[in-house]
This record gives C-alpha cells, structure tokens and sequence, in this order.
DNA sequence: AAAAGCGATATTGTTGACAATATTGTCCTT
DNA sequence: AAGGACAATATTGTCAACAATATCGCTTTT
C-alpha cells in the first residue's frame, strides 16, 4: 500500500536501516505522503503506536526524523501534527529549490562525468518517448524526479544532495501527490530538460544554473496561476 | 560554560524548550561546537546521560536532533560520532551558503522593510567602529554573523531562514571555532557588507545575489587557500 | 606469528510503567 | 445563558529494565 513507490532512484533515505525506527520513519512518512493521515491531523503516539505496531520509543524518534524533515510540526508537550501546505510554504520551497537546483546544475556541469551524462541523455530519451506515447502524462510525475535527481547526485555535492534529497524531496513529493489533479507543463518540460542536459554537456556551469533556475521559476509561477483560486485544502465547510 | 554564547540573534532554536530533551540538545549542541567533545569522538549514551543528569530517552533524542544539523553522523546498531570538518565537507558547505544566501540576498532586497534595512546598517556602522578599535578583530566572529543572519531574516523565506539559521548555522559556528586561530579579510568583508548594504538598499536583488555570493566565494576561497596544507585536525601521531 | 573462530563484555534498540503537562467536560458564579 | 474555576481525562515526557546487536579479547589453528 505504501511502499517507496519504486523509482529508477538509487539513495534511498534510511535506506539500509533495518532497526524498528528506521521502518516506521518510512511507514509513518509515506502515510503522511500518500494522505492517509491528513494535512493538520495531530499525530497521537498511543493510536500510531499500535497501528504500526511498534512502542512509543520508535515511534517518537520516526516522529523527530519526520521533523527534520519537515513534514511534522512538534510543539512541546502539545504534539506533532501534519504540516498544512499553503500556498505560501510552497512558493518558499520552490525558492529555496531554485536555489539549490540551480547550484546542483552548475557544480554538475563541471564535475558530473561523461559517463553519467550519456546515462542522463538517455533517460532524458526515455521520457520523451514516455511523453509521445501517453500524451505527456508520465513527465511531471516521476520522470521529472528522476532527471533533477540525477543532477543533484551529478553535483557530486554531498551536502547538497542531501538537504535536496532526504529532507526537501518528500516534501515536494507530498505536495505533487496533494496537487495530482492539476496537470501540466509536461512538453515544455521536456525542451527545458533538453537544453539544460546540453549546457551539461557544453560544460557550462553558468548557463546550465540559469537554465535550472528559469525551469524552477516557470514552474512555480505555474504552481502559483494553478491555486491562487483554487486553494488547496477544501476550506468550504468553514 | 556553554550558554548560547550571547548573540544578537533573536530566534533561539529551541528556545522556549524547557523540555529535559530540548535543554540536553542545546547542551550538547555546545559542547560539540565548543570541542568539548571532540570531533571524531564516539558519544556514548550512557556516559553522556549520566554526565547530562538525564535518562538515555531524552539523550538519545538530543542525539537525533543534531544529527539532523549534520553535527553528528548516527550509523544504526553501531552509534553516533561527531563529525569531522574536512576541507572537503567545508567547501560543500560553503557552496551551499552561496546558493541559499545569494537567494536570501536577492529576497531580501525585494522584501525587507525600510526599517529592518535602517537597523542593518545601524549594524554595519557598529561593526565599522569596532574593527577600527579592535584592528579589525571583531568582524569575522560575531559581527558577520549578526549581519549575514539579519539579511537571511530579511528575505521572509521561513523555510530558507530554518535551513540556514536552524540548522546550517551550527555546522558554520563549529568550523569557526576549530578554525580561530587563523583570522583576516575583516576590512575586506567590512566593504563587501557596505556593498551588500547598498544593493538592497537600492532594491537591487539580482545585484545583491551576486554580491552576497562573490562575498561568499572569496571567504570559501580564502579558507581554502589557508587550509589546504594544514589540515584541520593535527594529524601527526599517525 | 598471523588469522580466524568463539565467548565475554559493552553498547544500542525497544519496551512498558510512571510523572508531568495539557485538554476536556462539568459545575458554579454572575 | 455565558464565562470562568476546578476536577477528570488524555497525552506527552521521562525513566529504568530488558532484548538484540556489535565490539573486544582470547584461544585455537595453520
């Protein structure tokens, strides 16, 4: 029901953890990701503590990872409870994205090896092919993910890929799951993967950090057009 | 012996955690930063819960904790060390500074109130006054800091200002101490603040992010340049 | 003498009970 | 009837004991 919903994805996070919190911070994470508990729900240990069959030990500490991660707020003896993305906080993550992103592109561009740019222009080709056959559906979903991933590890920053890749990363894959009935973008995407993966090649740190950072930008101005209305919880009742 | 160490700074993480757990993260947060333990070093929880006055519960969560500031690497079944500062983790480090205070910059130009921007340069002068006493001591301690944390306020990015005063800021303070011994560039940095100031003064974002980031640059440059025969920890005994 | 296997020790992970704090519902006052 | 004080309940924070795993030192083998 809820497992990391295979990706070509190589590092995943808490990964080879076999110890009790190490298995609930995956559960808990993808349950919170997935919706099954819902943005703003209080997190109540005992309830969770059973639910996954753990004691409130390991259930406490995947409560803190998730913390970390962002995806949890904790006030002290209060609680934790479901971060609610508003607008707002999703227009600061895509910020702070076209930030990092940016900088992943340009250290790519000047360390990322030839090898694993051939294996980045060949998943660049799948998607297209993805793209054609299914109408541009495939791209924003998981394709997208894999192409920026691939860069970030390209950056061969480690800090970096982690502050993307561990925390950051979950937090956009909740708010695409939050947002899947809007669709888009996923042609242009395509043409600015390609010009991007060229001043990869073209070993161009600057024009490949631009070329990111403008593909961040759209995105998000997208994001933006998309819930200025449309907010994202149904905040009819009240 | 390990206060906070009395900054300017308004938001305290953890501030208002009268928690036994939250007072034992700040704890040991500053004996890690101070070198009380040292880097490298094994934290043993229970030599460190008797040395805290505290359980293993709320210890091993503070642990957590600064594993999420990267202050301490957590290997499962195995325990938790301090990190050490390579030069390479500090480059990383200062790459990822770039990014996100080059944004903080840019944002801050366009956010920051007139008022905020007023105290800034209140700071500046006082900085001014005191590296003229002091010969240019003051600066690369506490003064850059107060003022690279105001702007990364100013940009009204919550999500940017927890990733680099929340947790990055650590990582920074840590480097620095084990780093005192070398000190400089304080009058340079003392014009390049000037510059900054002036930017955002003048609205200027895309003038600022570049600013902040050669600002940046050349600090990472010249941290480079001072460390890249001597290393960090004194490697002699092996 | 070096390496591998094995047992003893130490350390981390987990649990359930207890303490402290917050929340809820009830009763009383105005 | 509305609001506040207080008791009852629920929830979080903390602790100490237990289980599982890793580490260390010894013996044994080649």
């Amino acid at each position: 029901m809820s497992k990391p919903s295979a990706h070509i994805i190589s590092t995943a996070p808490q990964g080879d953890d076999r110890t009790l919190s190490g298995q609930t911070t995956v559960a808990l994470r993808e349950a919170i990701i997935n919706g099954d508990i819902a943005p703003g729900e209080k997190l109540n240990e005992p309830k969770l503590a059973e639910q996954f069959k753990v004691s409130r030990g390991p259930l406490r500490e995947a409560i803190r990872r998730l913390v970390a991660m962002r995806l949890v707020r904790h006030i002290p003896n209060v609680g934790a409870t479901v971060v609610t993305l508003e607008l707002q906080s999703i227009l600061e993550l895509y910020d702070v994205r076209e930030a990092l992103e940016g900088k992943a592109a340009a250290l790519a561009a000047e360390n990322m090896s030839e090898h694993d740019i051939a294996k980045l222009r060949e998943l660049l080709e799948v998607h297209r092919q993805h793209s054609e056959d299914n109408a541009g559906e495939y791209m924003q979903t998981d394709g997208d993910f894999d192409f920026h991933y691939q860069i970030i590890k390209g950056s061969g920053n480690q800090l970096l890929t982690d502050q993307l890749c561990d925390e950051l990363y979950h937090l956009i894959r909740m708010f695409r799951v939050q947002t899947s009935r809007f669709k888009s973008r996923s042609d242009r995407a395509l043409i600015e993967h390609e010009q991007l993966i060229y001043a990869i090649e073209q070993r161009d740190p600057q024009l490949a950090e631009m070329l990111m950072r403008k593909h961040i930008t759209r995105a998000k101005a997208s994001i933006k057009h998309a819930l200025s209305n449309t907010e994202l919880d149904n905040t009819d009742s009240i």
